[in-house]
DNA sequence: CACATATGATAGTATTACTATCACATTAAA
DNA sequence: TTTAATGTGATAGTAATACTATCATATGTG
């Protein structure tokens, strides 16, 4: 069985749906690509058009620039991420088996339940690691949030957050424990890549570092259920 | 009693030292408060000339390009979050007490020990908030690093790792707990100001809600010394 | 067949991110 | 005190970026 699943995306993110097009999926796809090879900053609407063999101008005409396009491709992702968590943990009763698997997805050991043809999941992922939080640290983060930009990212949290309350109805901040978790994830695997000295991965061969040190720290925060003590 | 401490800086972080000149010290004052607020990405050195009223070629004198001064005013903060700790947990035999400490420091509540005539570290730290990981986040990190651009960020980091240690000396992951409190001081800080569905801390008046999370968490992660049952 | 829509092709503008050159003022060295 | 070195201002210029506008053509739809 294969199954081929269309995300639906806030209509905000994009001039032109790049779903209803061979043009806009070769947009998406490409983009993916350039954005992971040569990283956010250098990438170009210009290059892209080359890339794929169009003009500037007919990528203009799906997305504002170069920002929005990132902001769309995060914004499937995390809409992505919240479809194979539900699906996971779906019949998972313990709560506690529930957050190891949405560790195990967030670290990407999980397999998918999908084929999406233009999108490179992989590759996606390491975008997030890299590039994950530039949607929103700009000034115009308020403006972007009120055309719901970021409602994939905060709806994921909050899911998360729901969890963590289960587990531990009386732990006071499952939201921040959850952005916590979802933005270090990327951090963790970032310094470990590439400033080694600010993690204690450093001989790992695979990322299970990183799951290991997630895993402790929220189950640390969630089972600490006194207040603390000012001993 | 008014100490003048003068910050030795990284001399890859500059083409000539600021701090070694009028136009040098007004660029930096400047910067910090154009960038704290039209943000990092609108910021250009053309702008910051007219406002300070020189030319945009001498500021290149003093700084390769707007990244590399970011990289410059963040390892300025860095360094003087360092001296700062160094300070304050001074005499304080309890690691207890000093974990507790640094999280006052980081999230600004000690008072300042010396004055900066030019710095204005207020906005310097809401410049951290906002684009504080804009200096690593990029494809030449690894170039960067090797320059030891990131060195007063490290050290930091490696500095309430060791006093994690001390407070528990079996827990396995001191520095990637100081690498997640360092950034999530950051995170907690602007989510709630601008999309704080992510955090806990929506009705709270002052900042005090991220320092009680970060000490929850901290202490909750560094008191848990048992390896994670799998019950 | 008429009409709307998507794309390609081309052009053009304002801004950004620099680099280069020269003149002038100040300071330091001979 | 002259000479030399250094820092700054003024001006110019270039390549790339981030768009916007226009028109022709192809393709599909009613």
């Amino acid at each position: 069985m294969e199954l081929q699943l269309q995300i639906k995306m806030n209509p905000k993110l994009f001039l032109r749906d790049p779903e209803q097009s061979v043009l806009g999926r070769s947009i998406i796809q490409h983009s993916i690509n350039m954005i992971h090879k040569i990283g956010f900053e250098d990438f170009t609407f210009k290059k892209l058009a080359q890339e794929i063999g169009t003009t500037e101008a007919s990528i203009y005409r799906y997305f504002e620039n170069k920002h929005r396009l990132l902001t769309y491709l995060l914004a499937w992702l995390w809409t992505w991420m919240e479809y194979q968590l539900v699906y996971h943990t779906n019949n998972v009763p313990s709560p506690e088996a529930r957050i190891r698997l949405i560790l195990k997805l967030l670290t990407f050991q999980l397999p998918d339940l999908f084929t999406f043809q233009h999108i490179d999941r992989s590759r996606l992922f390491q975008i997030a690691i890299m590039e994950g939080s530039k949607p929103y640290l700009t000034k115009h983060v308020t403006e972007d949030n009120k055309n719901h930009l970021f409602k994939p990212y905060k709806d994921l949290c909050a899911r998360i957050a729901g969890i963590f309350i289960e587990y531990n109805p009386d732990y006071p901040y499952p939201r921040s424990l959850s952005s916590t978790l979802l933005e270090m994830v990327h951090y963790q695997y970032f310094f470990r890549n590439n400033l080694p000295s600010l993690t204690d991965f450093g001989k790992d061969k695979d990322y299970s570092g990183v799951n290991r040190f997630l895993e402790h720290l929220i189950f640390s925060a969630l089972k600490n259920k006194g207040t603390l003590s000012k001993k």
